[in-house]
Formats: C-alpha cells, sequence, structure tokens
DNA sequence: TCTATGATTCGATGATACTAGAAATATAGA
DNA sequence: TCTATATTTCTAGTATCATCGAATCATAGA
C-alpha cells in the first residue's frame, strides 16, 4: 500500500457517517447491503449517503456492483487488511511486533 | 473504543504529515523521538509540527514526556491495537474473521 | 413508451482544517 | 540573572469538506 493509499482511505474512514456505513458493510460480509437499507438503517438523506459511498468507493474501502434497480455496495477487506498493515509496518523497528490481519472467511451456518 | 475515539483517531491519522509522523513513531518504538529529531528529518517547520503532534496527542495515538528541554513523543500501541480492533469488530457478523493485534515487544539486540 | 423506483450528480452554503511566521513559554547552564 | 535552546501558542490567510434539496440518470414492468 502506498502512503496516498493510505491516506485516502484513512480519510474516508475519519468521518462519523462513513465510519459507521463501513462498520456496517464490514459486518455484512462479501454479502454488503443495498444504498437503501443503508440509508434507512443509518438514518440518511439518499444524497448525503452517496455523497459517502462515493467517497468510500474513491478511496478502494468498498465496492459496488448493480442488481436489478440497487446498487450493492460491500467492504473491500484487502483494502481493510493493507491499511492495518500499513499502519503497524515495522513496529518497533522490526522486533517482536508482529501484527496480523482478517480475511472475509465464509459465515457460519446457525 | 468508544465511536468518538476512533474518529479522532482515524481523522487524526488522515493526514500526510501525521501519519508520516505516527509511522516514524510507530517504528522507532517506545523509546520515542523529539521533537526537534522529527522535525528535522520530516523536514517541517517547528510551529507546523507542533500543531500535528497536538492532534495526534489529542487522538491519544501518541504519548509526551519531557526530557531535559526536549519532548519526547513515542506511538501509543494500545490504542493503535484499539483502533485496528475496532475497525475489523464483529467482522462478517463474527464469522471466521478473527483479527488480531500487535504488542510492543522490546527490541532485538542486534 | 409510460410510470415508478432506486440511486447519483449538481449547486450553494456553512463549517472545519492546514500552514507557517512571530511571539511566548519552559528548561538548562554560565 | 542572563542567554541559548527546544518547543508551543497565537494569528490570519487559504483551502478543503459536509450537507441536502432539486434535478437527473438507470432499470424494470405494464
Amino acid at each position: 500500500m502506498k502512503n496516498t493509499d493510505a491516506i485516502a482511505a484513512l480519510s474516508a474512514l475519519a468521518n462519523d457517517h462513513r465510519l459507521a456505513v463501513f462498520r456496517l458493510l464490514v459486518q455484512a460480509g462479501p454479502e454488503g447491503k443495498a444504498a437503501g437499507d443503508i440509508a434507512a438503517k443509518l438514518d440518511l438523506p439518499a444524497s448525503s449517503l452517496s455523497f459517502h459511498l462515493a467517497h468510500l468507493t474513491r478511496a478502494g474501502l468498498i465496492d459496488q456492483r448493480r442488481e436489478s434497480r440497487s446498487l450493492i455496495y460491500s467492504a473491500d477487506f484487502t483494502a481493510m487488511n493493507g491499511l492495518v498493515g500499513f499502519l503497524t509496518e515495522n513496529c518497533c523497528g522490526g522486533a517482536a511486533c508482529a501484527p496480523a490481519a482478517a480475511t472475509p472467511g465464509k459465515r457460519k451456518a446457525s
């Protein structure tokens, strides 16, 4: 991950609404959520949400796909892990600090 | 970690200079670095650096201690790990995604 | 093609953040 | 106490960002 990518990701997340959107999508997993559902869940005007979704997309943190009339957004777990790795990179000069990452494993059948 | 703390941390890191400062301190480990050294290394005016250091401190990402005339700054690894945990929390609805964290282990003697 | 629905883009306004020189504060040594 | 060093606070000018209603675009079904 390049420095500019990290800045983009961090400033995308550095906002109340966008952080809420991202965490919602992280918890939703690879299936994602439609823009309308997100707007309803977070009680945001459609145009405001759209602004924030575009911001997160530009930063590479979420992906978009169309499903009929709905646009489905989902977290980009590779980007998320890349960011985490970037922040903790070479921690303490490369000594005992070994950071790890999460992967979007399959959901547990309940 | 509360939502507002995460926002504070993320917006603190969402800046070219502050990200550079933070990563420098992460790599420096618990020993930290004096403000003057950081300014020299990153080629920043003292007043600008001070502004950014205050920002990072307010966000809880770095600690400050005085050593004679110098103020030494060091990364707060607990806060860093808290942020990482917050972002990946309940990933994929709590399925196979197990995020981990880094700790500031002791430096390896070379 | 007409209408309804889901979502984005446009545009104006208000708020917040970054920068860096100058002045002020804290510590140390002579 | 006087001076030098390390750093912060003050200040103002500039730039960037968030908000949300209205208008627009894309898709689907009758």
